[in-house]
DNA sequence: CCTTAACTATACGATCAGTCTAATTGTTGG
DNA sequence: CCAACAATTAGACTGATCGTATAGTTAAGG
């Protein structure tokens, strides 16, 4: 688990590579990968703290709060998997519907890495919304705003590609899309299984061709 | 909130109405109606006993453990659930395909109720089920099988009564149905929204038909 | 009466988020 | 080259709350 070769120094940090907050990023890290597997308020901001090796004077230096910290979590989770979804969304070597696919694929060979114990972030808060600071609620909102429109510029370029059928309305389809994929990651994260992915992955993509 | 009129006194209690377990029946409906807003690890013994005025020591009588007590309550809710779904589900005065409209329709009405702050118990702890107890995560799996089970059946019937498309595999339609509907519940407490709901029952249906 | 069942009150140690002060190291500017 | 200051780590501390344990209080049953 950890990764720091270096020894921790103290004091003001060489202007050396100075943008290189590798403290801060590690704290995020940690913390990514807590909140996707128990989500935030069964996760302890020393737990994080102990897990990276970092005292607690260093977490209230570089986060005003643990909710502040938690907003950055979300805003950083969703980037990486914004960024993530273009890569297999909009990869030119395959088809429209093809990177559907391979969106399934990746997230089966994504859950299956960490043994099932981490799920999505944003559906786990999305969960436990009656304990969280009312302001996450629009912040997850846009982040399946977002992710639902980047998905459905791919199913509108599998409709043109005549991969699908072209009843089907396309933004619609990816709201349902991420309606129903979150419960699958549920399902997969609680059965331990990638089966429910592909389950919920096979029905989608039936409803597509008609 | 509180509905306990007479005030509650110490040491063993008269006979009189002596079969009336109240305050074990509060305790867990308070359980209950905190899990299904925040889930098991942000819900506190102490806010529990608080919300329906119980003092902290009866806690320990009533329930060997903060672990007990939720699994009770997963039975709780299970059973409860279930007896909605046959209730819904087995309504002879509709036709198959209109019980599971009817059980859409139920539940829109379930969660406005709560102003779309309660979801569903089983699918919150199941999304927070690395920092629950491991025994859990059987029950938990077992619940959604069950339920499963009882869509089947109506599915079923849907098809013999020719309401939806002999080719579709109904066992495997009722696994897809529960792997989504999660989704969607979790979906319409973050966004306090019926659409989520009817979005994906809207898709869902469509699949049926084809 | 006296024991025991049924409860409640309260104490306990752990842990929680968060604060604060000191120590340490680097940069900057005179 | 040194003083002032900025950036970071170190970790003790606070007050609240956590789950749990234990002792006390009241009534029932023989």
């Amino acid at each position: 688990m950890q990764e720091n070769v270096e020894k921790r120094r103290r004091g003001r940090p060489p202007k050396k590579m100075a943008g290189r907050n590798e403290t801060r990023e590690a704290l995020l890290s940690a913390g990514v990968a807590a909140l996707t597997a128990k989500g935030f308020s069964a996760t302890g901001i020393e737990e994080i703290l102990r897990s990276v090796d970092v005292p607690k004077g260093s977490f209230y230096h570089y986060f005003k709060s643990k909710e502040a910290f938690g907003a950055e979590l979300i805003d950083r989770y969703a980037l990486y998997f914004a960024a993530k979804l273009d890569r297999i969304l909009l990869n030119d070597a395959r088809t429209p519907l093809q990177r559907m696919h391979d969106f399934v694929e990746d997230a089966v060979i994504g859950m299956q890495r960490f043994n099932y114990a981490r799920g999505c972030l944003v559906g786990n808060l999305g969960q436990e919304m009656g304990a969280l600071p009312p302001a996450y609620r629009s912040l997850l909102v846009e982040v399946f705003h977002d992710w639902q429109g980047r998905t459905a510029v791919c199913l509108k370029a599998a409709t043109k590609a005549g991969e699908i059928d072209p009843d089907v309305d396309y933004d619609a389809a990816a709201v349902y899309f991420w309606i129903g994929w979150e419960g699958a990651v549920l399902r997969a994260k609680l059965e331990q299984s990638e089966m429910p992915l592909r389950q919920f992955a096979k029905g989608f993509f039936a409803g597509l061709v008609r």
